[in-house]
DNA sequence: CGATCATGATACCGAAAAGGTATGAACTGG
DNA sequence: CCAGTTCATACCTTTTCGGTATCATGATCG
């Protein structure tokens, strides 16, 4: 009968396509490795790793298995984790991961009321740069994470918590400044400062298409990773920047904010793995429900 | 270590509340089935069961790992099922249940949608009445179903496909089909058809409440688990019925609708088990966001 | 109240399975 | 063609599992 050591040793020859280092990190010889794997392919009826000329390689069906297994030893050790935790009463503890912006906007009520109805979950919030949350999601490190809204990512469900425009963050004596409102053609040839793409995709692609619809390219001059050197180089001047409106909220001096024509909004989303058993995962996403956005759907659910 | 096969006898015993009987079912002996529910016990430093005299029962933290140790065998099964299907290059069997109402509205759309997207996946629809819906997905009898929105059940995620108005069904020779639009108070006093709570809990609720807002309790005369018996009977003049507005869809002689003033509407979501493993399950539920029903939500969202 | 029954735990044994070492087979690369 | 790498096989030892027999405890009933 297939059991979880199986599965184990199979996830570790899959990451490392190599079984003797696979065996090495299991603590076991190789011997039984292979013996083991065979075992699993014979019990299953389906050749997982293709043996060609000394080089292991997963089959399709390998990989399938692959990402199954992995979601599989996850619950199975988050079950074993909760019946401990329940035994001692701590329900749970929580790790979420956040970007910048959200510790502006929908972070901190949510984290209010989720740890005032929870009090016995031990809450971890840890912010880190947008384009790496998903990963983190993904891999385990964190149970949830509030990030932009990078559209269906296999394995990933998401839910939009908070909407809001974009704006144009300039220094007082910036010529636009003059204008309450700019639209995107009056941006072309500014020098504009932004996240590099793998810091924020998301954000990055929101201000080029906008660039676009204004009949031009951007010129980005400065990237810098965060948001609050962003806004801080454009209270020194160096350039003007689009970014979230909720910016503002930062109290920046000799920094000023623009509304832009047709403004591009940008969506937050609350993503976590399906799957995931932490027990205060549940009751955390019920609390996100309650902070969604301006949007009917949120009145009209009964949920 | 602790393994699958120690979670499969704990399930077991959990379920029956008894050694001999769960071992019976395990087609072991009784000692070995003790000696491994002991096994688990220490491994995971908790105490499972409460037994005092002949008697065994879950302690609270054995709960919690029954619920999370079903639902870690369900997807250990459905990985190794994965894997085979995988191999054979068919991704997947969808099993979908759905209630009456489904079929005249949301359904038709989606299934012609996803079987189109996905031509190797074999889906089985199964027609069932609404009140046995959850329980079937919570069990593993249907990847996903169509029902009315129960609001939240703990262990099923749901999302909104369809809003539809009540509307009154009623023999054209009744008196009130002479008024185009009928208000709760008229309803008062008259017999009314509609399912029993068991088979449609939430349906059953709107009418009620829709008659209380007219000031009266209504009075049932027949209860019948058929939405389409229901609306054979009002055609022969066995009563009134408050049905969905779809229902007249079903194109029958002797039947006329009217609208309600402030018609209460009544959702109907596709609920599924997160943490379903079946690799068909997720293209099923990202067809379902894109018969998403009339609200800005679903305008909005890119994904 | 004592005999019997029911139920889970313990003791001990043989069988199955896991891991370890040694070694073989197949391929690579100089 | 030889050394090196990498996975598979052979064989042995240890561990673990399940089975039978039996015990301890509390319930049930005459």
């Amino acid at each position: 009968m297939i059991d979880i050591r199986q599965m184990r040793y199979f996830v570790a020859v899959a990451e490392t396509l190599h079984f003797g280092r696979a065996a090495e990190r299991l603590h076991i010889s190789q011997p039984p490795l292979s013996r083991q794997i065979a075992a699993l392919e014979r019990e299953l009826g389906v050749h997982l790793f293709e043996r060609e000329q000394r080089r292991a390689s997963l089959t399709p069906a390998g990989r399938r298995f692959l990402e199954d297994a992995r979601a599989v030893l996850m619950s199975f050790d988050q079950a074993c984790r909760n019946a401990r935790l329940a035994e001692r009463g701590e329900i749970g503890e929580l790790s979420i991961g956040f970007m910048m912006h959200a510790a502006y906007t929908s972070l901190p009520a949510l984290a209010r009321r989720f740890m005032a109805g929870h009090p016995e979950v031990h809450v971890e919030l840890r912010e880190v740069v947008p384009g790496a949350l998903a990963d983190a999601v993904l891999s385990g490190r964190f149970d949830a994470a509030i990030m932009f809204n990078p559209g269906p990512i296999k394995g990933l469900e998401t839910r939009i918590i908070h909407r809001e425009r974009m704006c144009l963050a300039l220094h007082p004596s910036h010529p636009l400044a003059k204008r309450t409102t700019i639209s995107a053609k009056q941006l072309k040839g500014q020098p504009l400062i932004a996240t590099p793409t793998e810091a924020a995709p998301m954000l990055r692609e929101a201000i080029v298409q906008y660039c676009r619809s204004g009949g031009f390219e951007p010129t980005i001059r400065l990237e810098v990773e965060l948001q609050q050197t962003i806004v801080s180089l454009v209270a020194e001047n160096l350039g003007i920047a689009l970014v979230p409106e909720s910016m503002g909220k930062l109290g920046i001096d000799n920094l000023v904010q623009r509304d832009l024509q047709a403004a591009p909004a940008i969506e937050h989303v609350i993503a976590w793995r399906p799957g995931n058993l932490n027990p205060a995962l549940r009751p955390f996403l019920d609390e996100a429900r309650a902070v969604q956005p301006i949007q009917p759907s949120s009145r009209n659910q009964t949920r």
